[in-house]
DNA sequence: ACATACCGGGG
DNA sequence: GTGTACGGTATGT
């Protein structure tokens, strides 16, 4: 018998003969890698109707015939729990096999007077973590056996525990981590498909290791740099790297979707078996979602992180690696022409040092980046018991649900079911009112005050213990603003004041916990601890609400999510009407927050309105000021003359500039159409100088005409997703890319088409043309499709006409103005 | 008007 | 092997 204290870092498991074993990867206090086996046999709920006895009797009968063997219920016993706020006596279901319990739950369903079978919808590792109540990355004691046999598995060494335990709070705090990247040969200007080699791979880690392997030799005098024969030992070098440094994680950025992906299928060509402990690199396609696992070492997608949950609240132009090193490191990639990278590989000149450079950088501001999420991620494992690979990866709706089942073990409520895919999908069809949305005059303002609720939707849930389990026909509790069903017809609902609901309570739980940390940040402002505690509370608080109404929660409820929305849009117009009866203009107004013109108001004047009305609200309620801001924009909706919500951009005191709703032109968008939409949001929000902004369209657009402008800012990249044969409609890409074919290029899904519409009559497919054999551009279309939708929003505001800025000559469409 | 296809991140 | 991403926009039919 041992004894052992460890860090569980990753969740698995392994058929085993007769039964499944939970592999618990790890990583022991004094620095060992481990792999903890143990026992668990899934467990789930029967609620019977009556006889629970008789129902039990025949549920312990219960076999199926297996793969290769019988499966059968191993144990029962009958339970007091709740389900959905009601006691109920339950019927507990114990089994080995986790690949038998949806079979046996079917056969259970079958049996007379059962009423309903829950949890059988949670995969096995998740449901050990549930049913054991064990949180990821805190420190487990664990007794057991050291096993001798298992040179399978990677690790310094494997114990079978007979008992495992979690008593203090302490958690993980230093994991080895490598973060790695790839650089690709590509044929000039072209990106990268499968068919291209790699041809570099950096391999940087929090131990101060750092690598490039690249395999042709050139001249240089780095250290960091090592020559490898050729593509294939280069991949054979990933493979040793991270065997021999044997991480806690590995972390790339977007390697779920790109890096992890393509060394795969690189590997493949060469027969090679990206294998660690026992079990190949899994890459998981789901729609266009990709995941890739390895298991015993926890791969960490910095991109998938930042780029989903975190950006919410981080709200960047976009989320690429440079722009966010930029934002959270105050770091920039290296800049180099990587449309170059192909030429400078043929050639073989010292110039490759520079690349090997960038690839470097790319892979120390991931490390530097999965440093600086991990606190965010850790909280986040603690809150929900899950492991960081799910967190890493999840949606709002999932972190909720973990979380919600998670408290669900601690108050002794049975977990109700995700709905299938016919009640997921009657759901989908019932819509319901959302927030209360104000109306914007569009125009530039000067000086406002943005105030908003801290957490609306959460507190209105508490203060008004809205819950599936305390909704009632009664009245005499908590009763709703009056709503309108998409019948027309008016109803309120109730909701008990006899007794706090499941989610009230947890979700209390939160909001207070959130406050205690937050005087807590007061006095130590810059802990990372303390602020990824209070942001990870913030993020369940308040995605809580809006699982209420998603499709797919375990804990749905229309009723609640309506009535929700409705004591909101009641708060906020409370608010508006205060607001302008004290005389502020209100300008805009959106589900939490208000936007103030000050006019002759000043500063002082707001902060003492806030005052005022939060002695009215509920203690837990409050009403905070965002921030004082120097000028705003607020432009029409398209093609009315009412305002647009959800749109407008904002400069900051500091002179930074904040933009919602505005759609930043994308990568399938000609280079001149993002350089134009730049430079305007600059001109007009940086330097308060409209007229600037506008000459200077009015010189694109003149220069376009004129065709003087450059055909490089004139292409237009699609990526073909599928193969030719495969378009029922084929857009301007996919007939260039028969073009392409027709020229012996290599064409199929993957690459990327780049082309130029040319001008002529009929469809923009039939004029597109590939850009070496274009001759001359299409000036109307880059000016009507390109340049003017990015624009004319804007100086529609600022009372310029497109009429103006393009000239005397009417363009298409331009009767409807 | 409706259907279809692509964007994101990555070289 | 978990879930069936998603909201927005342009082009074709």
């Amino acid at each position: 018998m041992v004894n052992i204290s460890f860090y569980i870092t990753d969740v698995n498991y392994e058929n085993r003969e007769d039964k499944a074993l939970v592999q618990l990867f790890g990583r022991t206090i004094d620095g060992k890698k481990i792999c903890v086996l143990t026992d668990y046999d899934y467990s789930f709920y029967v609620i019977p109707k009556k006889n629970i006895k008789k129902v039990m009797e025949k549920v312990k009968k219960i076999v199926v015939m297996g793969k290769e063997k019988i499966d059968f219920v191993k144990n029962v016993e009958i339970i007091d729990m709740k389900y959905l706020g009601g006691d109920v006596q339950a019927i507990r279901v114990f089994i080995s096999n986790p690949n038998a319990v949806r079979e046996i739950a079917e056969r259970i369903k079958d049996l007379d007077n059962v009423e309903l079978v829950k949890e059988t919808d949670l995969n096995f590792y998740k449901k050990y973590l549930l049913d054991n109540q064990i949180t990821p990355l805190v420190l487990t004691d664990i007794e057991g056996e050291v096993l001798l046999d298992r040179d399978d598995l990677d690790v310094d060494f494997v114990v079978k525990a007979k008992k495992i335990k979690q008593v203090k709070e302490e958690s993980f705090e230093n994991p080895s981590i490598i973060a790695f990247d790839l650089e690709i040969y590509s044929p000039e200007k072209k990106y990268p498909s499968e068919k291209d080699p790699i041809i570099m791979l950096s391999m940087v880690s929090n131990d101060g290791y750092q690598k490039v392997f690249t395999w042709k030799k050139f001249k240089h005098n780095k250290k960091y740099i090592e020559f490898v024969e050729d593509e294939e030992s280069l991949i054979h070098k990933f493979k040793e790297v991270l065997k021999e440094k044997n991480p806690d994680y590995v972390t790339g950025y977007f390697s779920d979707g790109f890096d992890f992906p393509f060394l795969q299928s690189r590997a493949k060509k060469y027969g090679i078996d990206l294998r660690f402990n026992n079990s190949h690199l899994r890459i998981n396609k789901r729609g266009n979602s990709v995941t890739a696992k390895l298991k015993g070492i926890v791969h960490l997608d910095v991109f998938k992180f930042i780029g989903g949950i975190m950006a919410n609240s981080l709200n960047f132009e976009n989320y690429k690696l440079n722009t966010v090193a930029k934002e959270l490191l105050g770091k920039k990639k290296l800049d180099v022409n990587l449309d170059e990278l192909g030429i400078v590989w043929d050639d073989g000149s010292d110039k490759l040092l520079e690349f090997c450079e960038y690839n470097l950088i790319d892979s120390q501001l991931t490390l530097e980046l999965c440093e600086k999420i991990l606190p965010n991620l850790n909280e986040l494992v603690k809150l929900t018991n899950s492991p960081i690979y799910d967190i890493c990866r999840s949606s709002y709706s999932a972190i909720v649900d973990m979380y919600l089942m998670r408290m669900a073990k601690e108050y002794n409520e049975i977990i109700p079911n995700k709905p299938d895919q016919g009640d997921a999908s009657l759901r989908r069809t019932h819509t319901y009112q959302g927030a209360f949305v104000y109306e914007p005059k569009p125009g530039l303002y000067g000086k406002l005050a943005v105030l908003d609720f801290r957490s609306l939707y959460p507190t209105i849930l508490v203060v008004h213990n809205v819950c599936p389990t305390t909704l009632t026909n009664k009245k005499g509790g908590y009763e709703s603003p009056e709503i309108v069903l998409e019948s027309g017809e008016k109803k309120k609902y109730y909701f008990t004041s006899k007794k706090e609901g499941f989610i009230p309570r947890v979700v209390k739980e939160i909001i207070t916990r959130r406050i205690r940390v937050n005087e807590l940040l007061k006095k130590d402002k810059k802990n990372p601890i303390l602020k990824a505690r209070s942001y990870a509370l913030k993020t369940v608080a308040n995605a809580t609400s809006g699982y209420l109404g998603f499709f797919g929660a375990r804990w749905y409820c229309r009723e609640c999510a309506e009535s929700m929305t409705a004591w909101g849009r009641e708060y906020i117009t409370d608010v508006i009407e205060k607001a302008e009866k004290k005389g502020f203009e209100v300008i805009y107004g959106d589900t939490d927050s208000i936007f103030l013109v000050l006019g002759d108001k000043s500063k002082k004047d707001t902060l003492d309105f806030l005052d005022e009305i939060n002695r009215e609200l509920p203690s837990l309620m409050e009403l905070e000021l965002d921030d004082f801001y120097k000028r705003g924009l607020f432009v029409f909706r398209k093609g009315e003359k009412t305002g647009a919500k959800k749109k407008y951009a904002l400069v900051s005191e500091e002179g930074e500039i904040k933009v919602t709703g505005f759609e930043t032109v994308r990568g399938d968008w000609s280079v001149i159409a993002r350089e134009v939409q730049k430079k305007v949001l600059e001109y007009i929000l940086k330097d308060n100088d409209p007229k600037k902004a506008y000459e200077y369209v009015r010189k694109v657009i003149e220069k376009i005409k004129r065709g003087k402008e450059d055909m490089e800012k004139m292409i237009i990249k699609t990526q073909l997703k599928r193969k030719l044969e495969g378009y029922a409609v084929e857009g301007p890409h996919v007939k260039v890319a028969r073009k392409m074919k027709a020229k012996g290029e290599y064409v199929g899904p993957g690459i990327t088409v780049q082309y130029i519409v040319t001008p002529g009559k009929g469809n923009i497919g039939n004029r597109a043309e590939i850009p070496e054999d274009a001759k001359s551009y299409d000036a109307d279309y880059y000016i009507n499709n390109q340049i003017l939708p990015v624009v004319e929003k804007i100086f529609d505001v600022l009372g310029r006409g497109k009429e103006e800025l393009v000239g005397g000559k009417k363009q298409m469409k331009l009767g409807e103005y």
